[in-house]
DNA sequence: GTTAGCACTCGCGTTGATTGAGTGCTAGCG
DNA sequence: CGCTAGCACTCAATCAACGCGAGTGCTAAC
């Protein structure tokens, strides 16, 4: 609209910007609109309030923040937390010693689920908001062991060991009952054939022979491929999450309504949405940040989400974050997101 | 303090029972005190509110209905709710086709842990409260197989196969490390030893060998009992149950304080207060019902919880129910319940 | 460019009056 | 003796009026 200012810093000027640091800060802080007076004081350089008036005018006409009502203060709008996020925001560096006490709650005894548990045990705790970390995907994990045991009434239970030592189990309805040892020895053929190879070969290694060797191959084997199949399956399909602490957004009275509220928990225990857009945090570098309506989810319209990837030697298998009010302390928070991602990508390697 | 009267029916008429019957169901219905005159027309009885007044005033001598205030109508207490759901209530009894919607939600596919979470949902769908259902404990499961897998690092995962096809897995750290076949051959040992056993007697006669063999015994066999005892143990302490629907009670106004539905939330995840409960109800005959401070843990004060066990082959095994406000619909919930756990009793057989 | 001054706006909390639902009590009736 | 009509009383809830205070935009002067 208005002609672009000589400042080069395309529009928002130096000082403008500087404001609306302080701004931010401050209304992080006390989670009030924050008003000319209170800014004028707030920021080192000593100006009238009638001048912070003025910058704030300007602010708002860019679209950086705004008012609830004629005569509250300014809030920050969405835009105006994108430009404090990505140029204007001083990451609070965590001290060594805090990065200690999160390595020794990341508890790193027991399997992976119980580390991403952990993992998001600890973000909530230590960030009071709603912690979530992705199952890591192993792409590349590899078939370790299949076991077959019969059940009563022609149905079977299917264990399949990864080499990470993950346990998946599932059990299949066959249409007529199998002998211990009919199924001890397709097993055994499973074993030999797959033991070490990479899950995705396994994967479609299993389906080719499920179609080629239609004929060829006696029942048992058939039914054998078959029950392999499925867990493999229900081994790849189980991309799940953690999330701990989601009572912690009760205590923001932005989200105070009972009706997103529920909505957001709803989301919570059925956690497919939060997947699929953790699914989409998964491709960038270091940490990413929604704000409020950016994620695309009605649901998360006053929510803001942090997220890191981990990875295991050097290859991304999964993300983790919080999510919290808009208005949270992302100074602070941003930090720690990234140390609990490196923590957890240190505690899987050593596995 | 009065007298007591002739009625017999331990001071309270057969009139003013009809009343409390009456002013609870209308409280039920719409969640507000009732008054006298909302009560005189509700009655069969065609009497005046200022005679209703009279009954009401007795019946809060007696401690069954309180006034919030003066000026407002009269509600139920803990011990009003008692006498009602004791000898009052009228159950409704569930037609034939509700119960076959219900067998038929009841998803009886998979192990037993989905269908204990099936049950859930389907308590707190149906009655739009919370539902919880204990997994099955069997105390006399059967010890079906044991497997090892060594993992990178001293570590080694064991695996507990039971007959009824629940799979306990535990990762176990041990001071060196064992080659494969030392693993398989201890594993051999243990599967041939107590393959079909009653788990309870597995675990004594573990701790029994772990004991006495001391001596005797080499390396590789002591590890292997302390890796079973250790899953073992982890198989019985896996006493969980699954909470379903907790965000219904998100919509009752009665628990709307954040602080309160705060705490409710976070026992659910926690989950030990609540299975510490179930635990009480274990041994009831059938429906068993606490009202608010029954339960004797603050925070369900303002909740009833109805609960049924669950059985198999007549023995109980778990037992399952809904949380929900003090004001709920009995006469609706009970029956819900009895026959839930009936149906789930039926589904578990079925395996 | 900055600032002081001023009129104006608008949410918030207080007050006070009104309403209406409901009670307890008492006197009278069958 | 049980029931009822009537009456005075209580008390939460609703609403309008009001003042307060925080904050704004604008203008004129430095």
């Amino acid at each position: 609209m208005t002609s672009i200012t000589a400042s080069g810093d395309n529009q928002v000027s130096e000082r403008a910007q500087h404001f609306l640091k302080a701004l931010i800060e401050r209304y992080i802080k006390d989670g009030q609109p924050v008003g000319s007076r209170t800014l004028s004081k707030d920021t080192g350089l000593d100006l009238s309030p009638a001048t912070v008036r003025n910058v704030m005018a300007d602010l708002e006409d860019m679209g950086l923040v705004s008012s609830p009502h004629t005569s509250a203060g300014r809030v920050p709008t969405v835009s105006g937390y994108r430009l404090f996020i990505d140029s204007l925001l001083t990451v609070k560096r965590l001290a060594e010693q805090e990065v200690d006490a999160m390595r020794q709650q990341l508890d790193s005894l027991g399997d992976a689920s119980a580390l991403v548990e952990s993992a998001s045990q600890l973000l909530s705790g230590i960030t009071r908001l709603a912690g979530v970390v992705m199952m890591p995907r192993h792409e590349h994990a590899a078939f370790r062991q299949i076991e077959f045991v019969p059940l009563t009434g022609n149905r079977v239970l299917a264990i399949l060991v990864t080499c990470e030592g993950e346990v998946h189990n599932r059990v299949i309805n066959t249409d007529r009952s199998y002998s211990p040892a009919q199924l001890e020895q397709a097993a055994n053929y499973l074993n030999t054939v797959f033991t070490g190879q990479d899950m995705q070969a396994v994967r479609e290694r299993l389906l080719a022979d499920l179609k080629t060797t239609h004929e060829h191959m006696d029942q048992v084997m058939m039914q054998a491929l078959e029950m392999a199949q499925r867990v493999v399956e229900a081994a790849e399909s189980s991309d799940d999450c953690f999330i701990a602490g989601q009572t912690n957004l009760m205590e923001f009275n932005e989200l105070a309504s009972m009706e997103r509220l529920r909505q957001l928990f709803d989301a919570f225990t059925e956690k497919n949405q939060i997947l699929h857009l953790l699914d989409r945090c998964i491709e960038a570098e270091g940490v990413q940040i929604f704000v409020g309506e950016e994620s695309g989810y009605q649901l998360l319209d006053d929510c803001s989400l942090v997220t890191a990837p981990y990875r295991i030697d050097n290859e991304v298998i999964g993300v983790l974050g919080v999510i919290g009010p808009t208005r949270m302390d992302y100074p602070r928070v941003i930090p720690i997101v990234d140390v609990t991602a490196r923590l957890l990508s240190a505690a899987l390697k050593q596995q």
